[in-house]
DNA sequence: TGACCGTAAGTGGTCTGAGGACTTAGGGTT
DNA sequence: AACCCTAAGTCCTCAGACCACTTACGGTCA
């Protein structure tokens, strides 16, 4: 087995086997380079490739760590590889995203938190405020965000997050001949995600979020040219 | 900044502006390494951080290209961190599971693809007849991935997959008092899956893989022990 | 006695240079 | 035309040195 990857198997399988918890410290780099039977460079790859996904963290003059292993903070990283990908799959996770947050919705309007309905109501009041296209993205993000966050399951919070922010890199809301429309539609659509959270009915609740994110799909879709088609000879 | 960062930062430039596509071809490292201004080392442990996240391959002796792109092989590296996610973090990973895939079940019901239920059909033949627990984790994870082949996202399949992996590490159907009870509910759970994609039923099937899974989840919370309580002095 | 500060040990971060291993393409041979 | 061999190109691994940051200890001063 190549170098790197005997010291990605050792190093994981020192998590796996319980060896070494969340948040527990790793042995200084020349001891793991023994005991691993690798150079210090290729244990420090393996090291960073463990680091990209969120399981074990290097702090500078200090040590190596195990992290938190927290579901959603091992997603949250997928953001560097998410946003890079072209917009095809996008639409591929847009549906991903629709799904989620629409049962996260749903879940929201019955937990039936007092305050909630307030603060998205403020924050909807800011939104439809401005024509900013960076303070839009930003307050649609808090309002979903908010959303998912009282639906109760932070995994799904930080996947929907991933993909909204994905999502949020091709600005729909650019000033252009169709922005007034746009935003008009996406404002109604958020004040129908509100009302049935209001009126506590998760049915009303999911169908309306799966309606707005829908409808960003669809100018997802707009943006994308059409498939380039084989020339015959 | 740091210089593993500034190479990180450069690379992931490179593919967001356009200049680098899926499937091209980076310079060879020591042009790279020139270009961005940090040394060799450096510059590997940040191209091991993509390829980790699968943004970026490298190959032996050919050399360093940008990856696919595709969300499905993307969200596949996840395995990589969720297998080393503990158990409480797996019940939120398992109710991810649980949406998409009951969505993904309804889809392929909706679908009516006539080879589909045939398909599933042996496999769960073979499933029945066995008491193998690795064939069982082999052919439940094909029975359920062909349902999600047939829902038509192969985000939702990579994702669903990732998922249903780990929660085969805990290893629910080992011989035990219980074995056999949780065996043949488990098998009714698939046929009145199959039951209902036969039928053409989407929401019967969404009812269905809803109810296997949430019964899976119940499984492994049976293996959770419970929280220690904090004693006092 | 307490708080503050400087110092030194411990640890990860970066650079450089060298040689090895693998892939690929091209030319020569059969 | 098919096969093989060679050589160039490229990534992989190792080793050693030095730098930067964190942490804890002990001394100093109020």
């Amino acid at each position: 087995m190549a170098a790197t990857d005997k010291a990605l198997t050792g190093l994981r399988q020192m998590i796996a086997s319980g060896a070494l918890g969340p948040g527990a410290k790793f042995p200084p780099e020349p001891e793991l380079c023994d005991h691993l039977g690798v150079s210090r460079s290729s244990l420090r790859e393996a090291v960073r490739s463990l680091a990209a996904l969120g399981v074990i963290e290097s702090r500078h003059g200090s040590g190596t760590y195990v992290s938190a292993l927290d579901p959603a903070e091992i997603i949250s990283r997928f953001s560097l590889s998410v946003e890079l990908i072209p917009l095809e799959g996008v639409l591929q996770l847009m549906e991903v995203r629709r799904i989620l947050e629409s049962h996260a919705t749903a879940a929201a309007a019955a937990r039936q938190d007092p305050d909630l309905a307030d603060q998205l109501g403020e924050i909807l009041d800011q939104l439809e405020a401005t024509t900013d296209a960076a303070d839009i993205q930003k307050l649609d993000a808090a309002f979903h965000g908010a959303i998912c966050t009282a639906g109760g399951n932070p995994t799904v919070t930080a996947l929907t997050g991933v993909i909204r922010g994905r999502g949020g890199h091709y600005r729909i809301f650019e000033p252009g001949e169709d922005f007034e429309a746009i935003k008009q539609t996406s404002d109604r659509g958020h004040r129908a995600i509100l009302a049935a959270i209001t009126n506590r009915d998760p049915a009303a609740a999911a169908t309306a979020a799966s309606a707005h994110i829908a409808q960003t799909e669809l100018w997802l879709r707009a943006l994308r040219p059409d498939p380039q088609v084989a020339l015959p000879d």
